[in-house]
RNA sequence: GGCGGCGUAGCCAAGUGGUAAGGCAGAGGUCUGCAAAACCUUUAUUCAUCGGUUCGAUUCCGAUCGCCGCCUCCA
């Protein structure tokens, strides 16, 4: 049985999706003013696996990301590069994708950009100010928190008892506000060039927190199973929209709150004045395999804070590559017809572990280690004839059963052939190896090895690795 | 100042009131013409420190030290 440790609740619950057989994900996505770093990927991965195991399950989700593409830096730096808000969104939004499936990322259902969206916004502020949850002023429009009762369910702030030695960092007189705590759902326009909207709530463009309620309503109803997203967007980000959404329809927002933890680097925050700030693109370009950061990301659960480290990074590279290298030799060792008790044994206790474990609030260190208990059993057995052709089938099943949640494996075959000039040497090794002219073979592989083809000799003949 | 999380072998780490998963690195070995890959054995009497509760604590409680996060318009 499915459990999720619930933010809102605190708990750890039954997973049980409002519709049978359906759920509806939300995930908080990236503002689009610069590249995301690997933090914010490791949010993203987490979702993905999420919804990838929820399909493992046989749940048909839907899965939505939003695109933060108004916000105050990004009217800021496109009004300073004199373009439109695309027009400077744009580089990033590719970015994004290229990073997302470098990543193995699956594309969500729908990715909505806040830009498409003010209409939907508009409506629900008015539906708020009908409601007595909103008020105008100055051409803005603000959140009432006074309200909404349960404000602070989820993030538990005690607003009372903590302000004093946070104080400095409020200014309460910067907006005409009722309460230091309202929040704004529509800010007025303050320049005539500014990037704004026309709407009925006059010129303007939307606060911040808004979007995700009139974009994930739009496209998962009033009521939907799954917000997911970092930590930090708990307060005041996902406080906000709770307050915004269950405010204009008078219904629960969603049923269960997942947040993920964020890195640390090399145990310190990650910041750029520490010069330890890295994208993705950094670490791709550094040449680390975009496979093993992946890995990397998800091999810890979601609410742990884990300790990037690039020695950890290179542990991750040589796992993923053992991990593939198994799942091309489960595809192409020869099997005598059959079936090993043992190997179906493994398999199913396999199966079970990864199962227990993502079960258990996506435990992805429990899940992990069940396949590499079974590599390391399978491996035995291809190297003692004991994996028969119908274990090597059931195996090769599972494996595919596996990789939907990881995705880690990669094409599971070469990619490539090899051209003729260098199947040839290869060939001619093997004629050396043959006559036991040794060096000849060992001159061969060393002038391969340069060229970067690393050769295995099996018991099922000769096996080259491009590196 | 308020609130919360974390501290497990060289590194990344899982985990539990009943005696420490997994990965990487290291050491020895098997296999191999040699390699590579794979496999086997081995690497924490101990889970930041000090107390307490308990038949028994890494796991619960308290204190201390260290690290990290949040605390209202910044996403």
């Amino acid at each position: 049985m499915l459990r999720f440790h619930n933010t809102l609740t605190g708990k750890s619950e039954e997973f049980h999706p409002l519709r049978e057989g359906e759920v509806g994900m939300y995930f908080c996505g990236p503002t689009v003013y610069s590249y995301a770093q690997i933090g914010n990927f490791r949010s993203m991965i987490v979702a993905d696996i999420l919804r990838r195991y929820l399909e493992f399950k046989g749940y048909h989700v839907t899965h939505v990301m939003n695109i933060t593409d108004v916000e105050d830096r990004i009217i800021k730096f496109s009004m300073e590069a004199g373009v439109e808000i695309d027009e400077y969104t744009a580089k990033y939004i590719e970015g994004l994708w290229e990073d997302w499936d470098a990543l193995g990322l699956a594309r969500p259902t729908h990715v909505p950009r806040a830009t498409r969206h003010v209409g939907q916004m508009v409506s629900i502020i008015e539906r708020l100010e009908a409601r007595g949850h909103a008020y105008a002023s100055e051409g803005s429009v603000y959140y009432r928190i006074n309200s909404f009762p349960e404000y602070g369910k989820l993030s538990k702030i005690n607003f009372a008892g903590n302000i004093a030695g946070a104080s400095e960092r409020i200014d309460t007189d910067r907006y005409e506000k009722e309460d230091a705590r309202d929040f704004a759902l529509w800010k007025a326009a303050e320049s005539v060039d500014e990037p704004a909207w026309d709407t009925k709530l006059g010129r303007g463009r939307p606060g911040w927190h808004i979007e995700c309620s009139a974009m994930s309503m739009e496209y998962l109803g009033e009521t939907f199973d799954i917000h997911m997203g970092g930590v930090d967007l708990i307060f005041p980000h996902h406080e906000n929209e709770i307050a915004q959404s269950e405010g204009a329809t008078g219904k629960q927002f969603v049923k269960y709150w997942l947040h993920a933890e964020h890195l640390k680097v090399e145990g310190e925050t990650m910041s750029k004045s520490k010069g330890n700030y890295y994208t993705f693109r950094d670490l791709a370009e550094m040449g680390f395999d975009p496979a093993a950061i992946r890995y990397f990301l998800l091999s810890v659960p979601y609410r742990k804070q884990l300790n990037f480290t690039f020695d950890a990074l290179r542990g991750a590279e040589k796992t993923v590559n053992s991990l593939r290298d198994f799942n091309i030799r489960v595809r192409e060792t020869m099997c005598t017809p059959g079936s090993n008790p043992r190997m179906q044994e493994a398999a199913r206790r396999a199966l079970e572990g990864f199962e227990a474990g993502l079960d258990d609030d996506l435990n992805t260190s429990v899940a992990l280690a069940a396949l590499h208990n079974l590599t390391r059993e399978v491996n035995t057995a291809i190297t003692d004839c004991a994996l028969r052709a119908d274990d090597q089938r059931d195996m090769i099943a599972l494996l595919g059963r596996f990789d939907h949640v990881l995705n880690i494996f990669g094409s599971g075959t070469r990619a490539e052939m090899l051209d003729a000039e260098i199947q040839a040497l290869i060939d001619e090794r093997q004629e050396a190896r043959r006559r036991r002219d040794f060096a000849s073979a060992d001159a061969i592989r060393d002038q391969l090895a340069a060229r970067g083809i690393t050769l295995e000799d099996t018991k099922d003949g000769v096996r080259w690795k491009r590196r």
